[in-house]
RNA sequence: GGAGGGGUGGCCGAGUGGUCGAAGGCGGCGGCUUGCUAAGCCGUAGCCCUGGGGAAACCGGGGCCGAGGGUUCGAAUCCCUCCCCCUCCGCCA
């Protein structure tokens, strides 16, 4: 959310104007929401005014009261009545027009920072670094869903029996990987980074994925348990976002650094036929991210070490990625400015997104009301930014696809073997054992 | 799931319809005083919305006693719904 003082002049009103058109969203809205803003405003002076009159009036009556003058209370009970029906359909309609303009507002997106490149979507991306060289081979790379079946890692036809399509099984020696990667993930973040280990509620409120920015614009997104009126969380951040939710935090305690592994869940309701082979893209997956609370003058530099937090990962898997600045048609909904990382899958020849940096600067505070109290005594919005560090599924994507020998088998990068009991190789001999 | 008790300012806590600025204490901040690991005295105070052309300062109005409605001329105080916490019972990883 934005502060909507933006709407009050022609400058701030400029300023939405230009940021939506280069989102490439439509411009119009804003005469709208400063029109609905101005009424609002408007209404809330005529109703101030009112129950100032109330107020004072009714000060009297207990004044009268109690002087035992009952014949002039009475008039001027009369009077506070007529002013109490007034006020009341007054009320009515402030309310209306509050309801009305929180909910346009809440559906803005914020304002991409300048240093984010312009264009109408993903193909106007910059690529603003590459890390390694991609994988070659001196045979045909497969693909991970090959792989998984092949080392008996992955197990997508049982997936699809319990749960259906976009679903995965990690099976033996995959299911232990797996846990290697978050448990490396988080020893990196937590003994390397700084960053607090969380392991937060994964069943929210509306509330709270309204102040993280999820609702309710992405309300298809979202899985929904009715019985409980609770959401299946999308990411970790929406969860972090709550952590300081109501509060005034002292500028001592900033920059604060959370890191936190959890399942994610996500309907994919708008993905229909796309990435459907393997885990690409799938409902239910782990994510490690990272999530920060910092003072505004601090946020940018704090987005460029998360990034490099992020990065840090994927250098000591040894897994070639590159990292793309998103341009404004592709960033997402609360984000001013994002870089994705992106690793290398040989086995598709395509980049896969693995981690998403993002800094919201006060656009989720603002919904959180999470705020900070300066030395000088002013209090203001602190920024927040989140960050994959990383997503699971794809990164072990591209370890299987990286790694991957002409006979399936999979090289262990050096730094999961400890979490693996020194294992070196998955290899298609290597059965599941029976549990 | 059943029964009961609670949610008041950073913290503790009083307050059951009227003089509004919410008693008091602790803690905070400012000042004064006394030199003795600190005490005493005085003062001050939060947040949100909104107005005074914009910004800062400043000044004003409204709102905030878990949240939202309602009753009433008037609500922390009465009623309803929801949320949260605690105790006991039941169930359960």
């Amino acid at each position: 959310m934005l502060d909507r003082a933006l709407l009050r002049d022609p400058d701030g009103q400029a300023r939405l104007r230009d940021a939506l058109a280069r989102r490439g969203e439509d411009p119009a809205v804003v005469d709208q929401l400063v029109e609905l803003d101005r009424e609002r405003r408007a209404l809330i002076r005529e109703v101030d005014e009112l129950r100032t009159r109330r107020n004072q009036v009714s000060r009297e009556i207990a004044g009268l009261k109690a002087s035992g003058k009952h014949e002039e209370a009475e008039q001027r009970i009369a009077e506070s009545q007529e002013l109490g029906e007034r006020l009341k359909s007054l009320e009515a309609r402030r309310r209306e027009l509050e309801e009305a303009f929180e909910k346009a507002w809440l559906l803005i997106p914020n304002i991409p920072h300048e240093t984010v490149p312009v264009g109408p979507d993903e193909t106007a991306n910059v690529v603003v670094r590459t890390w390694g060289e991609p994988t070659t081979f001196d045979f045909e790379p497969r693909p991970h869903w090959e792989l998984g079946e092949l080392l008996g890692i992955l197990d997508f036809d049982s997936a699809r029996n319990m749960s259906g399509s976009r679903f995965v099984t990690y099976r033996g020696l995959g299911a232990r990987l797996e846990r290697a990667l978050i448990q490396f993930f988080l020893d990196v973040h937590t003994r390397e980074h700084g960053y607090t280990e969380i392991f937060p509620p994964i069943l929210v409120r509306e509330e709270a994925l309204v102040a993280s920015g999820h609702l309710p614009k992405f309300r298809e997104e979202m899985y929904h348990m009715p019985a409980d009126d609770l959401y299946l969380i999308p990411t970790a951040e929406a969860s972090l976002a709550n952590l300081h939710r109501d509060q005034i935090l002292d500028e001592q305690q900033l920059p604060l650094h959370y890191t936190a592994y959890t399942p994610c869940f996500r309907r994919e309701a708008g993905a229909y036929g796309k990435d459907v082979r393997g885990m690409i893209r799938v409902h239910q997956f782990n994510k490690v991210e990272l999530f920060k609370f910092t003072l505004p003058e601090q946020s940018y530099e704090e987005l460029e070490r998360m990034l490099q937090h992020a990065e840090t990962i994927l250098q000591r898997l040894g897994i070639p990625y590159r990292v793309v600045a998103l341009s404004t048609g592709d960033l997402g909904f609360a984000a001013a400015k994002t870089y994705d990382i992106e690793a290398w899958a040989p086995g598709q020849k395509r980049w896969l997104e693995v981690s998403s940096v993002s800094n919201t600067e006060a656009f989720q505070a603002r919904r959180a009301r999470t705020r900070v109290r300066r030395a000088d005594g002013t209090v203001e919005y602190v920024h927040t930014l989140n960050g994959s560090g990383l997503a699971t599924p794809r990164t072990f994507i591209a370890l299987l696809e990286n790694f991957q020998q002409p006979d399936g088998s999979v090289i262990i990068p050096d730094v999961l073997r400890p979490y693996m009991d020194g294992l070196e190789r998955l290899t298609p001999e290597a059965k599941p054992t029976r549990s």
